[in-house]
DNA sequence: GCCAACGTTGGC
DNA sequence: GCCAACGTTGGC
């Protein structure tokens, strides 16, 4: 899961422990958080757009059943969607809880790197990749995880 | 700020 | 259903 740090950033997640993710109007990201996400799977937490510092911040977890986002029913919300009712919601989320914070941010640099080992098909390094919820399998976040331990050179 | 790579919208 | 125009995301 993506996050702009001067938004919303790991630092932030540590501080709330739980937020729900709301805002996504993509309907594929908001499909894998629908149909996809049990409680308790483990989320890579990504900094995006980063003046600097871009790559995977830490670790989360989905800390919820997925649920109608209520923002797009709120018309004073920036993700108010007209077209939505309670009855017939257009968007889900789920609530993100706090994990782990990386003692050093794992930059894409890095993952691009590691590309071999994570797979060509590694959603943080594929190309034109603006999901900022997508899948990734249990060797890929094994792999980021283990990454995440060794030292920047 | 630029540009590539999308996704969405709307005219036909 | 097609496609141009437009908007957004995200790396750099």
């Amino acid at each position: 899961m993506k996050s702009e740090p001067d938004a919303f950033s790991i630092d932030d997640l540590e501080r709330v422990k739980v937020e729900p993710w709301n805002g996504v109007r993509n309907y594929q990201a908001r499909n894998y958080m629908r149909d996809d996400m049990k409680v308790g799977d483990p989320v890579l937490f990504y900094h995006s757009n980063a003046a600097k510092e871009t790559g995977v911040a830490g670790l989360a977890k989905v800390a919820s059943k997925p649920y109608a986002d209520p923002t797009q029913f709120d018309p004073e919300s920036d993700y108010y969607d007209p077209k939505a009712t309670p009855e017939e919601p257009r968007w889900f989320l789920v609530d993100v809880g706090f994990v782990e914070k990386f003692p050093q941010v794992l930059l894409l640099e890095k993952l691009k790197a590691n590309a071999p080992l994570l797979g060509e098909d590694f959603v943080l390094i594929r190309k034109g990749n603006r999901l900022s919820v997508a899948p990734v399998t249990a060797e890929q976040y094994k792999s980021v995880v283990k990454l995440s331990k060794t030292k920047r050179s």
